[in-house]
DNA sequence: CACTTGACCTGTCCGC
DNA sequence: TGCGGACAGGTCAAGT
């Protein structure tokens, strides 16, 4: 679920949060969302500062001064959330709830505030200096998959309920030569992706439906269920449509709907549609100005025929049957 | 090489 | 109310 516009959103919260500040533990609670070497997370993560927050397609990259690299690609159930004063929101928050209706609490909510009852429980032992401080902790929190600490108690959260996502430590200089970073595509919202990169990008998958081909993260950059299907409606493509069927013009017309709804949706934080935050673990609010992602059984904004909803490519499918005609021969 | 499908996980929702 | 199964959808591995 975080996308291009998602993972841009914590971006740049990351950047106003957590530049300059000082790694003082780790703590995780699997191999598979941290695979990372207790020795190496000793000499290059802790007492080192961040320098800088980037992104390369959905992949965040907190850069370290130690020329060392946090490497963290969400996948769908993926938030990173930082938080200042855990003692104090939790506070809060245990005070908002108990003036709550039971009705009122949403699931996230909870959510947090047990993340944060967690941070200041006597779970996080592993402080600096501590030989286990990289080493498995005893988490009570189900989703937590890792905690940064740092030298001022702030923290930092890596939630996956799913266990997809990971983050790693590399070297800043080999992060590039990672085998899936090396077949990324051009990223969609720089000016290397023109007309004549997309197109010729998106033909090499001749055959296949353009939903396949535009998911595809060796043909361009970011772009996921969510803003496949926003893009291919703007450009009132049909998403099974096989991109030997189309027109080089409706593929210029695709690349500027994908740019739209890419650029929309950092303006709105990004879409929360389960359980995407951001890094204040705030939701976004592109949802709201969907016009078919999650409209199924609403009409068309544009011409008011009721969405549907189908499978192409093996993903859930939002359609305007009547603005987007399947053409394949 | 091009393309499709299933696996990886866990939580939620739906029908019985 | 419990319970099995379908579903969510980013990427990789294995299949045709």
């Amino acid at each position: 679920m975080p996308e291009l516009p998602e993972v841009e959103t914590v971006r740049k919260g990351l950047e106003s949060l957590i530049v300059g500040k000082t790694i003082k533990s780790v703590v995780h609670d699997n191999e598979r969302s941290f695979p990372n070497d207790p020795a190496i997370v000793s000499q290059f993560a802790i007492n080192s500062d961040v320098s800088l927050v980037k992104r390369r397609a959905k992949v965040l990259l907190i850069e370290l001064s130690t020329e060392y690299t946090l490497m963290t690609h969400l996948k769908m159930t993926g938030q990173l959330v930082f938080v200042a004063d855990a003692t104090k929101q939790a506070q809060n928050l245990k005070h908002e709830i108990r003036n709550k209706s039971k009705k009122e609490i949403d699931a996230d909510f909870e959510f947090r505030a047990s993340n944060l009852e967690f941070a200041e429980s006597d779970s996080i032992r592993f402080g600096a200096g501590h030989p286990n401080h990289s080493l498995v902790g005893n988490l009570p929190d189900k989703s937590t998959r890792v905690t940064i600490i740092f030298e001022d108690d702030s923290k930092l959260f890596f939630n996956d309920q799913r266990k997809f996502g990971w983050m790693k430590l590399l070297p800043t200089a080999l992060v590039a030569q990672e085998p899936f970073m090396v077949k990324l595509g051009p990223e969609p919202l720089e000016l290397e992706f023109t007309d004549q990169v997309f197109i010729s990008r998106v033909r090499r998958r001749a055959n296949t439906s353009i939903k396949a081909a535009i998911l595809d993260q060796t043909v361009l950059a970011g772009v996921g269920n969510i803003y496949a299907d926003e893009s291919l409606w703007g450009a009132k493509i049909h998403p099974a449509t096989l991109v030997r069927n189309l027109s080089d013009k409706q593929l210029s017309v695709l690349r500027r709907e994908i740019i739209y709804v890419l650029r929309l949706s950092i303006e709105k934080g990004g879409s929360t549609d389960r359980n995407y935050v951001n890094a204040e673990g705030k939701r976004g609010s592109y949802i709201d100005f969907a016009r078919v992602f999650r409209q199924e059984n609403k009409p068309c904004p544009r011409c008011q025929t009721i969405i549907i909803k189908t499978r192409v490519a093996g993903r859930g499918t939002h359609i305007c049957l009547i603005c987007q005609k399947h053409k394949n021969k």
